[in-house]
DNA sequence: CAATTATATCGTATTATACGATACAACAAA
DNA sequence: TTTGTTGTATCGTATAATACGATATAATTG
C-alpha cells in the first residue's frame, strides 16, 4: 500500500501529464529553473543563481547572458552596492515560463467547468492550503 | 481580479516551487518530457515520441537512443510487428524521472504532518478529483 | 515482388552547459 | 590612499544535446 505522498505525487504528476500547455518553446531546463527561481523569489543576482543550480558563478553569468540575450530577464543595478545586478523577468519571460510550468488555462477551465461548485471550491481551498503551508514550512 | 484558473496556477506553481526536489541530475527538457510520456502513457514507440515532441523521427530515434545509452530506458520488439519498439522506463529511469517532475516525498509529509486529518483529507480528495477529471476531459 | 512503414545511423550545423583563467568595477578595511 | 575582497563578465576549451536530410536495413502489406 501506497503511502499518502506517493498517492499524492500520483495524482500530481497525473495532472501536470494531463493539462500542461503543449510545449512549443525551444527551451531548456536550466532556463526554466533560472526563471523559477526569479519568478517566486525575489532580490535574485547571479550569486543566487550559481548557488540554487550549483554550478560555478562564471557559469550563471552566462546563463543570464543567455537570457538576456533571449530578451526573458532584464537586469538592473543594485543603487546599493552597483557590482551586483539585479535580475527581472519580461513579459515574455513570464510568458515562457507561464507556457512551460503552468496549467494550461483552457483545460483547467474546461475540466473546472464539467465540477460542481462544491468541488471547485475544494479544490481551490486545498491548493490555497497546500501552497501556503508549504510556504511558511521550514526545510 | 484575477480568474479562477489564473489563481490555482499560482497555487500551483508556488506548490511546485516550494516543495520540488533539489535538482541534482544533469537532465535536460527532452530527456523528461519523454520519459513522462512513457510513464504516463503505454504503448510508446519512436513514432509517437516523435509526434508528442513534435521532431522528425530520425531526431526522437537519437533522443531514444541517448536515454538507452543512460539506462533510463529499454526498448522491446512488438511481437506483432518486429518493425516497432516498445519503450519502458528502468527502475533508475522511474528515479530520475520522480526527482525531477515529482514533490520531494520528505517536503510533502513534512507539509503534511502540519495539517491536521481534515485538512489532509480534503487536500487529497481534491487533487484525485482534479486527476480524475484531467484524465477524462477530452481536450 | 514491389511498395510502404518503422526505425537506425551518419554527417552536419547550431546551441547549451560547464569551468578555469583572467579581467574589471565597486566596496570595505586598514 | 592603498590594499584586499567581492560581484560579475569574458574568453578559451571541452563535452553534450538538439535537430534534420540523406541514406540504409528490416519487416510488413498488398
Amino acid at each position: 500500500m501506497k503511502n499518502k505522498a506517493d498517492l499524492l505525487n500520483q495524482y500530481w504528476t497525473d495532472i501536470y501529464f494531463h493539462l500542461h500547455y503543449i510545449h512549443t518553446d525551444k527551451i531548456t531546463h536550466q532556463a526554466i529553473r533560472i526563471m523559477q527561481l526569479i519568478d517566486k523569489q525575489g532580490n535574485i543576482g547571479v550569486s543566487e543563481i550559481a548557488s540554487f543550480l550549483n554550478v560555478s558563478h562564471n557559469t550563471a553569468s552566462e546563463h543570464v547572458k543567455r537570457l538576456e540575450n533571449k530578451q526573458f530577464i532584464i537586469k538592473k543595478r543594485d543603487p546599493a552596492d552597483e557590482r551586483k545586478a539585479f535580475i527581472c523577468l519580461t513579459g515574455r519571460g513570464k510568458e515562457v515560463l507561464d507556457r512551460n510550468t503552468s496549467l494550461d488555462q483552457e483545460k483547467l477551465k474546461q475540466v473546472l467547468n464539467e465540477l460542481d461548485e462544491k468541488e471547485q471550491c475544494a479544490i481551490e481551498q486545498a491548493l490555497k492550503i497546500l501552497s501556503e503551508r508549504a510556504k511558511q514550512c521550514k526545510f
